[in-house]
DNA sequence: CCGATGATGAATTGGACC
DNA sequence: GGTCCAATTCATCATCGG
């Protein structure tokens, strides 16, 4: 696609574009926004990598790298030696000083944690701070972690000031401007941590980055490559590399074993749920949304802060059918009295593909099938499956074992005659998926796209189970807003839960998907409307204003955001959840918003 | 141009073991 | 604690033939 994508994912340095001079820029002005100005790269390390400035070691480099001055960093490495954790801490210490718009005495880079005071009245900057925010819409309590933030960066001096205050004061500091550091806090409500204020100051301005109605010189500078999330991930290494350390290391989302989530119908061990949801993520509408769970680490942290702090579910939908698909899911849906869709599928390979019964060797010890992707296994290495078995009578030896088993294992193959093993065609897919046959096929949709929608998609039984709490709630049908919608994943599993489909907003950016999706609408005598859009990003809030005008809102707004960027499988740009494509995740949280508060003000 | 094909690892987690 | 091993993973890209 995009070929000039390859040249941005690169690790170098590129000091002959004006990247130098936003660089530079930086290191004079105060410490502007870490991740959105700029479009330097650090690689995963933090080690400036390649091109190499004579007389300057890779380790000050680095620090040049981030926007720190030749100085400060000198200063900092004389203090505290060659380690990289002690040295950032201490320049960004200094940083916090140096911008401070008071006079500073000099201090030690590593500051004694200092008491906060309660009150909250300080005559520093009235008119500033009161711009900034109202007074009544916050206690005086801070979070811990903001708290803490501030031990470590503010100056005793400030200690006069409101929690909220030194909060405001810390991110200014940090270069992000007032007025989104008020939004998001008023948005993040008192509790946030600077994290979640980060966070949501950056999705801000990324949605905006994205909106087609902004003028261009209004949007802000955003680099969706791999240097963005870059970027990102130093910030939040900043974060976490902070003393005290406890505090930083918020706890990251662990994948639950067995990955059942809150219950599955097949294990008799039903995990006994007793959630709670906060009151802000109540519905009207109620959401879903999905991700693959073996995301980069903390990409699930960030789409659950953004998702009101709702714990995903996580489900590998091998306890709902022959094939393994891991994945989390945030809802506000119920859990209690969920059914089934019947009928059940098979649940083993044997049942779902029994002709490969009778060649399948007794060495292969596999019952289920691992996660469906997008690309299937090569002839050619069936090839050398088939020779590496037929060498041998009977059972091969252990080690032509081992290697046919990893193969078939990272492929999904199976056996599909004497020492074969094949690939699963694409309807063995929508039916390992729980979609009609022949769903994705003719209409012009190649065998290679069909593999690629197929891979992309829900498992419908899995989220059936999950949205069954739905039909007695809504016997006269629903309007669904489906955001990324795919080949209709969450459509086939209303429907065969038998939940009328009134008005159905799909949005799905693939033509070939929308034409599937489009065609079984059809097929199946759909009464209701279905309203097709093609891009998340058009979606704003007059368009969404007008469709809850004329279908009388939505009842369920459902949507699993690209995950190519996540997906393990994905050698090229595995960027995170600030990946060219994962991160429309930050789209469905705009829409989301947008929905609930055009909504709330029209009851 | 389109569609099919084959080559291309790393990140993460969990368990065994020391 | 640390270290090794095993298992798993909603993919991307250049290339080639029609």
């Amino acid at each position: 696609m995009d070929k000039h994508l390859s040249e941005e994912d690169s690790d170098n340095i590129d000091w002959d574009t004006e990247d130098e001079l936003e660089i530079q820029d930086t290191t004079f002005s105060s410490c502007r926004d870490l991740r959105t100005n700029g479009q330097y790269a650090i690689s995963g390390d933090g080690e400036a990598s390649s091109s190499s400035v004579p007389g300057q070691s890779t380790f000050i480099q680095k620090f040049l790298v981030m926007g720190f001055s030749e100085e400060s960093i000198a200063k900092a490495i004389e203090q505290n030696g060659e380690n990289s954790d002690l040295v950032l801490d201490a320049l960004l210490t200094l940083k916090a000083i140096e911008d401070s718009p008071e006079e500073q005495p000099s201090a030690s880079p590593h500051l004694e944690p200092c008491i906060n005071s309660d009150d909250s009245s300080s005559e520093y900057n009235e008119n500033f701070l009161d711009d900034v925010y109202d007074e009544d819409s916050w206690s005086s309590d801070s979070d811990y972690c903001t708290n803490s933030v501030k031990q470590c960066y503010v100056k005793e001096e400030s200690s006069s000031l409101s929690e909220k205050e030194q909060t405001i004061l810390f991110l200014a500091n940090m270069g992000y401007p007032v007025e989104e550091v008020s939004i998001a806090m008023e948005r993040c409500g008192p509790e946030a941590s600077v994290s979640e204020l980060t966070d949501f100051i950056y999705a801000a301005q990324m949605a905006r980055a994205e909106d087609p109605y902004l003028p261009e010189d209004v949007k802000p500078k955003l680099n969706h490559g791999s240097g963005g999330y870059k970027k990102r991930k130093m910030f939040n290494q900043l974060c976490k590399s902070k003393k005290p350390r406890a505090i930083f290391d918020e706890e990251t989302i662990r994948l639950p074993k067995p990955m059942i989530g809150f219950g599955v119908p097949t294990e008799s061990v039903s995990a006994i749920v007793r959630r709670t949801i906060p009151e802000q993520a109540f519905g009207p509408p109620f959401f879903y949304y999905e991700n693959v769970a073996l995301a980069p680490k903390g990409v699930w942290d960030t789409i659950s802060r953004f998702l009101y702090d709702i714990e995903p579910e996580f489900v590998d939908s091998k306890y709902f059918c022959a094939t393994a698909r891991k994945r989390g899911y945030i809802h506000n849906l119920p859990t209690e009295n969920r059914f089934p869709l019947l009928p059940l599928p098979p649940r083993t390979i044997n049942e779902a593909l029994p002709l490969t019964k009778k060649w399948w060797p007794s060495w292969d010890p596999r019952t289920k099938l691992n996660c469906l992707q997008t690309a299937i296994g090569s002839a050619r290495l069936t090839d050398r499956i088939r020779k590496a078995v037929e060498a041998f009578d009977g059972e091969p030896p252990m080690r032509v074992q081992k290697f046919v088993l990893d193969q078939c294992r990272k492929w999904n193959l199976v056996w599909v005659g004497r020492n074969k093993v094949a690939p699963l065609e694409p309807d063995e897919f929508e039916m390992l998926l729980g979609f009609p046959k022949n769903h994705t096929r003719g209409g012009g949709i190649s065998r290679t796209d069909r593999y690629k929608s197929l891979g992309n998609s829900f498992q419908v039984d899995t989220v059936a189970y999950h949205l069954s709490v739905l039909k007695d709630m809504f016997p006269n049908g629903m309007n669904v807003l489906s955001l990324f919608s795919g080949i209709g994943g969450a459509e086939v599993a209303l429907y065969r839960l038998g939940i009328q489909l009134n008005n159905v907003v799909s949005v799905e950016k693939s033509e070939v998907n929308r034409n599937i999706v489009r065609s079984w609408w059809e097929q199946t005598n759909q009464r209701g409307n279905l309203i097709d859009f093609d891009d998340v990003q058009q979606l704003n809030g007059d368009r969404l204003e007008q469709l809850i005008d004329s279908c009388g809102g939505f009842d369920l707004l459902i949507g699993g955001s690209p995950c190519n960027n996540l997906a393990g499988s994905n050698r090229v740009s595995r960027d995170g959840l600030e990946g060219k494509e994962s991160s429309l995740f930050y789209d469905y949280v705009r829409i989301l918003d947008l929905v609930k508060s055009i909504m709330s003000r029209q009851r």
